[in-house]
RNA sequence: GGCCCGUUGGUCAAGAGGUUAAGACAUCGCCCUUUCACGGCGGAAUCAUGGGUUCAAUUCCCGUACGGGUCACCA
């Protein structure tokens, strides 16, 4: 009998999805699926001086926007509710004061200044000294008697080491004097996350408990608590963090300064919600017996396991992430392509955004969808380019060779009643031969003549297509005027 | 600073006591081509460092350096 496997993921709701804590929610989540499990989602509010307007809503839809389906949560409920930290208030004083009870916390009394103090005067940064960590229990019963304010402390070991297994990491051993007597319960009633984690996990029946490695040297903290109330420990699953490389080469954790660093932001910045979770997946992870690099989250929750997980800190690399968007992009049918892309294009291209050709063309030459416009640049009109453009060595051409080309090819252009790409191909290969000159010469004349632009996202025949007939002649005759000038 | 963790090309990384040390992104060159992109081929580039152990270490052990994390009434 194989015990069930139930991962969390429990973020705060900041308002913004932070792509580290994203990765955290996935491997969870695909940890859970790869294993037949479920995967739950809490909401760890706790701290009411940083409470959001609606952050609850962005993990929600970050969660639905990569396929990522939690199994319980607040919005769907499930048998281990409530599934918001706030709403569970009682229930963590009533652990608390049973963990008093058993002799593995303590009602603290010293004030915030008392504390202050503590740090200003103590060398070293010594932390709390423990001052009621002894009260008599009179003086514990008449302080809460008269309502004086308290918080409850972990009573850590003062001796010995405490130790346990993570299943990345191995095995992680800390001295119980490095421990401070931690606050379990704060002055507002409401628990610290070193507290309700652990009575929320333990309550909600999680066995792996995934998440990133800044809790690695904390965690023997937890597991007393685990043990103190002679609960099984759960398996931890500590994750390299994600870092990010700054313009001086400098690594450090990931943040603001190295790029976008919110799932919503990168969403509308153009990146695929399945780009992202593909790439993320392979931040500190790597599948065994196959190089394969493009998995769906369905794909990922088949091959993901916790030995591909590796133990050193990864540098974000934007780049990639554009490589696999870049994938996704080109993959997606182009009905879906030119829905995703049109909000992206500005005013000036507007009326091109419905234009399937032109959107065939744009598919395969993005990376991300904000760059629709500078491809569509050349629909914008003929800009006051140098004809020196119009050299090209590999087809040997020059500027004169060019204005001739554009000048014979006009009036052929002119009677051409099927304006399609393949007549015109047609057309401009011919008198490619009856020039004598290489194809690739004909089409560089007409290109740069209709375009005025070194780059473009097709050929010259392609791009005359889209802009029609009329348009394209009327630019042929104005970069003809423009040579011969 | 104490404690904990990490270190394979610029980046992500596989790997194993004996290998020509995979692969991908990026980069460079060539080919393809209607410019660009795509695609194909190829190049350059890596085991932080010093000591052990061993016939043999990048792989195991110890130290050093460097990087990171953590020491809150934040999570």
């Amino acid at each position: 009998m194989s015990k069930e496997f139930v991962t969390r993921f429990a973020p705060s709701p900041t308002g913004f999805m932070h792509i580290g804590n994203l990765r955290t929610a996935l491997y969870a989540f695909l940890l859970a699926r790869a294993n037949n499990g479920k995967f739950i989602l809490r909401i760890e509010d706790t701290d009411q001086e940083r409470l959001v307007e609606g952050a609850v809503d962005v993990i929600y839809s970050t969660l639905e926007m990569t396929g990522m389906t939690h199994d319980e949560g607040p919005d769907i409920g499930g048998p281990n509710g409530p599934y918001v930290q706030s709403e569970r208030k009682d229930i963590y004083m009533k652990y608390a004061k049973e963990l008093v009870e058993k002799g593995g916390a303590y009602y603290c009394f010293c004030s915030k200044e008392r504390l202050e103090k503590l740090h200003e005067d103590g060398d070293l940064g010594a932390g709390y000294d423990r001052h009621c960590r002894n009260l008599p229990k009179e003086e514990v019963e008449k302080n809460l008697a008269a309502g004086m304010p308290f918080v409850i402390r972990q009573k850590m070991p003062l001796e010995g080491s405490t130790g346990y297994d993570d299943s990345v990491f191995g095995h992680i051993e800390i001295e119980n004097a490095e421990m401070q007597d931690q606050i379990l319960i704060k002055a507002d009633g409401f628990p610290t996350y070193n507290f309700c984690h652990v009575i929320d996990d333990h309550l909600m029946g999680v066995t792996h408990v995934v998440r990133g490695s800044e809790y690695l040297t904390s965690t023997p903290k937890y597991v007393l608590l685990y043990d103190a109330f002679g609960w099984e420990r759960p398996v931890y699953c500590h994750l390299p963090l994600l870092m990010g490389k700054d313009a001086d080469g400098n690594v450090s954790k990931l943040s603001k300064r190295h790029g976008s660093v919110s799932f919503q932001e990168l969403v509308k910045n153009g990146y695929l919600p399945q780009a992202i979770i593909n790439y993320m997946a392979f931040t500190g992870w790597c599948p065994k017996d196959t190089n394969e690099e493009f998995f769906t989250i369905d794909e990922l929750t088949k091959v993901f396991s916790i030995d591909g997980i590796s133990k050193s800190p990864a540098v974000f690399d934007y780049e990639k992430l554009l490589w696999f968007n870049n994938h996704y992009i080109k993959e997606m049918p182009l009905d879906e392509f030119m829905a995703k892309a049109k909000p992206y294009y500005s005013e000036e291209y507007a009326a091109f955004a419905d234009n399937e050709k032109l959107a065939k063309l744009i598919q395969t030459r993005i990376s991300v969808f904000p760059e629709v416009n500078e491809k569509a640049e050349f629909v914008k009109g003929l800009p006051d380019y140098d004809t020196e453009l119009f050299v090209n060595k590999k087809n040997k051409t020059t500027i004169e060779q060019c204005a001739d080309i554009i000048e014979y090819s006009l009036p052929k252009l002119k009677d051409v009643s099927d304006w399609s790409n393949d007549t015109l191909f047609e057309l401009l290969k011919g008198i490619a031969e009856e020039k004598g000159v290489k194809a690739g010469a004909v089409m560089w004349a007409i290109r740069i003549g209709v375009s005025g632009l070194a780059v473009t996202p097709g050929g010259a025949t392609e791009l005359m297509e889209i802009l029609g007939k009329d348009e394209s002649i009327k630019r042929l005759e104005t970069s003809l005027e423009k040579i011969r000038n």
